[in-house]
DNA sequence: CCATGTCAAGGTCAC
DNA sequence: GTGACCTTGACATGG
């Protein structure tokens, strides 16, 4: 079981950077990509040497990288320093994930919606690819929009999944989500597509047909097939008196020894959406200790 | 130097 | 109708 945060680290100068697309130039792009570079290793160093495996990287990575703007050849030019990267992530074992943007709906009915996300995605899993990693390192998305109509908007998800690359698609895990789609909604796209299911424990308490933890979490695990690798799961809970479907700023000890109850004998990755990042995740790896877990 | 409006991209719903 | 929210605030302009 591995213990995973998103995207930046409060311990240790993250340092990631971005820049304005009016002020997009290629030696711009250049210095950015060089910079995150450097910081996503002094996050994998931190990571390493607090036993914390599992990281969703940034999809800011490479800035553009899926724009029109974007005509550097960043995979082949930086090649030697994702390869080194990716060596580290293999050698110590560390799964990665990515999450893209809102802006990624397969779903959607708009031409150049579809047309953008897909274009994401392909960078998504090039970034993926450049590190040298297989198709465990997942990429998540949500199954989109609704647009008036839900069985409609399941279909176009099953017939546009069908046809992306296959790379792509040997990457990708649809989670649910607190409104939308709920967990039977991503297993009936399972069913279709055979695409494996991410199971958000949050989104789940949030919006669900009435299964409860244990079972959920049965049935998330068993659309992962072994090249997909052990199935990943993301954990938050409610921010108390705040709207619900907020995160909460740091780990409650005591729900998340009840969650890790449900999970029986089971292996999963847990990637923790909560606000202080690496500080719960490393209170989550105590509380395993102590339930013998890790 | 600092405050703050704005940033490539969508869609939903609480208010 | 507006704005908060979603995986993450950071950039950059104007004063």
């Amino acid at each position: 079981m591995k213990i995973g945060y998103p995207c930046i680290n409060l311990s240790v100068n993250s340092g990631a950077k971005t820049f304005r697309l009016a002020t997009y130039s290629e030696a711009k792009l250049k210095e950015v990509v060089e910079n995150n570079i450097f910081y996503l290793n002094e996050i994998l160093q931190f990571n390493i040497a607090n036993g914390l495996l599992f990281l969703r990287i940034s999809s800011g990575m490479i800035p553009f990288a899926s724009h029109p703007v974007c005509k550097v050849d960043w995979a082949d030019f930086y090649k030697d320093e994702l390869k080194k990267i990716g060596n580290i992530i293999k050698k110590n074992k560390i799964r990665i994930s990515m999450h893209p943007d809102q802006f990624v709906l397969i779903n959607t009915p708009k031409d150049q919606v579809l047309e953008n996300s897909i274009s994401e995605l392909i960078y998504h899993n090039k970034l993926l690819d450049s590190f040298g990693l297989d198709c465990t390192h997942k990429i998540q998305i949500h199954v989109g929009g609704v647009y008036d109509d839900k069985q409609l908007s399941i279909q176009r998800f099953i017939e546009r999944y069908k046809k992306l690359p296959l790379k792509v698609k040997k990457r990708l895990v649809v989670e649910n989500d607190d409104r939308l789609y709920s967990l039977a909604d991503c297993l009936f796209i399972n069913k279709k597509t055979q695409i494996p299911v991410l199971l958000d424990v949050f989104h789940h308490k949030c919006y669900n047909q009435g299964e409860n933890m244990a079972l959920a979490l049965k049935k998330a695990a068993a659309t992962w097939s072994k090249s997909d690798g052990v199935p990943i799961l993301d954990y938050s809970s409610q921010k108390p008196h705040a709207r619900k479907g907020n995160h909460i700023e740091s780990i409650n000890a005591r729900d998340f020894a009840d969650f890790i109850k449900n999970i029986g004998r089971k292996d999963f990755d847990i990637m923790l959406e909560i606000k202080d990042k690496e500080k719960s995740a490393l209170k989550a790896r105590e509380i395993l200790k102590k339930l013998k877990k890790l």
